[in-house]
DNA sequence: GTTGACCTTCCAACCGTCGGAAGGTCCACC
DNA sequence: GGTGGACCTTCCGACGGTTGGAAGGTCAAC
């Protein structure tokens, strides 16, 4: 099949799915007697493992892990399971971090009435009169 | 004050502190007869100000708008509680997703007895034999 | 006069995804 | 045989925000 075929079979774009074959993440596909890449079942099986992995939010890195180990038929599940819990950590610390600044932002929308008066709390707040502040990992703010 | 000073002062590097008058975020620093750049306290409160939206996760265009409104003595607190509101509400729907990856990680591993042989419930699920899937806002997953 | 800390500008990288340009190919329909 | 539209190709850019480095100018102390 086809490259769009594949997307919409493995839920990949088509786009992703050349950018995956670019920094080597799948295989260079097969081409037909025209240019086009040819996919066949396995190879949407492995997409379908990517898209998965990157919807439970497994970097590009820690997908190139478990592809390794997955395609390694005397793995030891011992290792799957470290990354896994791992990345679990990992989850969980975001978490903490971004329940921290939304408890904190909650606490300053609490103390603004909304009332449309200039005076405001939150405001305040920022400036530095107060914010415990959940100091994230360097980078990668909201959502 | 130099950036340098600057920066110290207010948690923001001098790198960032250039990038953020690049993109209009603080005005242009006046220059002394040398090119460098000059800072007052205001200046670093501002960046503070900055520094301190950032590390509660609101974006650049976020705090484009919360700077707006602190330097306006007019303003209305309702629309900075209406922008806080809405931001915690994104840091929540964005944990509410992380939490789901989390949960369903953490079924996988424990289904998974890490005895050190091939057999991986974990890779099974990332196959699609399961993993509901969190199905993230696309883009930025991990931390 | 030299060292070193500071400043300047510019260019590129990280991560993952998407948009678009400019062109080639396939296939169905007329 | 021609035309249109869906598909494919490569390449280059952007978005978050931050960081790194190069290559050079300036200022202080010693």
């Amino acid at each position: 099949m086809r490259i769009g075929e594949a997307a919409r079979a493995s839920g990949v774009s088509a786009k992703m799915i050349r950018h995956y074959e670019e920094i080597g993440l799948v295989p260079r596909a097969g081409r037909g007697s025209n240019a086009y890449r040819d996919y066949d079942g396995a190879d949407v099986h492995r997409l379908r493992f990517i898209r998965r992995s990157r919807d439970l939010g497994f970097s590009i890195g820690r997908i190139r892990d478990l592809l390794r180990l997955w395609s390694d038929t005397e793995r030891s599940n011992a290792e799957v399971k470290a990354i896994a819990s791992a990345h679990v950590a990992e989850l969980e610390h975001r978490i903490d971090q971004l329940r921290d600044m939304a408890r904190t932002l909650h606490h300053l929308a609490d103390a603004c009435d909304g009332s449309g008066r200039p005076d405001c709390p939150i405001l305040k707040g920022l400036e530095g009169k107060q914010v415990p502040a959940a100091s994230p990992s360097p980078g990668e703010p909201p959502g």
